[in-house]
DNA sequence: TTGCTCCTCACGTCACGTGAGGTGGC
DNA sequence: TTGCTCCTCACGTCACGTGAGGTGGC
């Protein structure tokens, strides 16, 4: 059922996607084992192919991971929601009934300001470390000109 | 030698650290096994006390751990600097060398650059995520328009 | 044919989580 | 004395790292 035509050819060797994404070849047929990512398809001896698409699903759980903090099955449940909107979009061409689109599109909306919470608090928190760094930074550089001041010590 | 007055007392138990860091306690011991934090002091019964000081140890490398993505190997090693910084703030109101005092400020200061840089990359990262999910958020909230003006499917 | 990359086990590691079984302190 | 918290093993888990030993593709 459907149009069975590969839109997104699968190219890249299980090396190449790594390299692209800074993970390991382990990372990637873990994230298999756990259904995060799926070649899009495999080369007669077996070897793993993986899309454009692919890749862009791997920096995204990296970005995910690495950035806003969350664990492998967090993220499975934030771009199975994400998949589900790309059907949305296909379904929304082909003219699907627009009770359904409000419904996924409202999801969307959900999962996507949930996040933007996480990383706007997490924005927060790391820009305020970073002010205390800076101020840091300036007290030592004071603290060497008091040094170059009084080069015999200090006068009490 | 030295004087052995006990200027920061130890007496928070280990749950109260906890809490305060937002940490459990295995995670506490564990830092003590890898000689990250230890206690200051230990009850009669050998019931661990905390200082005020060790609390902002582990809120520190917290910090580290959460915000910035050292492992807790690269922070043994950033906390022992700050360690010695702290033993020069005690040489340079005693009046030590001022030939040590600079080189131990200038390795201060390498150190907190160093920290600084890399936390200006991810404030950066994180911060074009974050305008990434805003853009997102717009868009959807166009589509959510245009599903409501033509309510009866896509013209097209 | 020679490298290089790929494959599947499978054990190791880091940063803890989670009981098991027992003792301490207001 | 009753709870609650603390103690030390010690095995489990998550997200991979790291070989072992063998096959595939330009």
């Amino acid at each position: 059922m459907g149009a069975g035509v590969t839109i997104d050819e699968a190219r890249y060797r299980i090396g190449e996607v790594a390299k692209a994404a800074g993970v390991s070849t382990r990372t990637l047929r873990y994230y298999e084992e756990l259904g995060l990512v799926s070649p899009s398809g495999h080369s007669p001896g077996g070897a793993r192919r993986y899309s454009e698409n692919d890749l862009a699903r791997v920096l995204r759980i990296r970005e995910l991971q690495q950035l806003v903090g969350f664990n492998l099955d967090e993220i499975k449940t934030i771009v199975a929601g994400e998949a589900r909107l790309d059907e949305l979009r296909s379904e929304f061409r082909d003219g699907g009934s627009p009770q359904r689109e409000r419904e996924l599109v409202a999801e969307a909306i959900e999962i996507n300001d949930r996040l933007r919470e996480q990383v706007r608090q997490k924005v927060s928190r790391i820009g305020g470390f970073l002010e205390e760094l800076d101020a840091k930074a300036v007290r030592y550089r004071q603290i060497v000109e008091e040094i170059e001041k009084c080069p015999a010590g200090r006068p009490e």
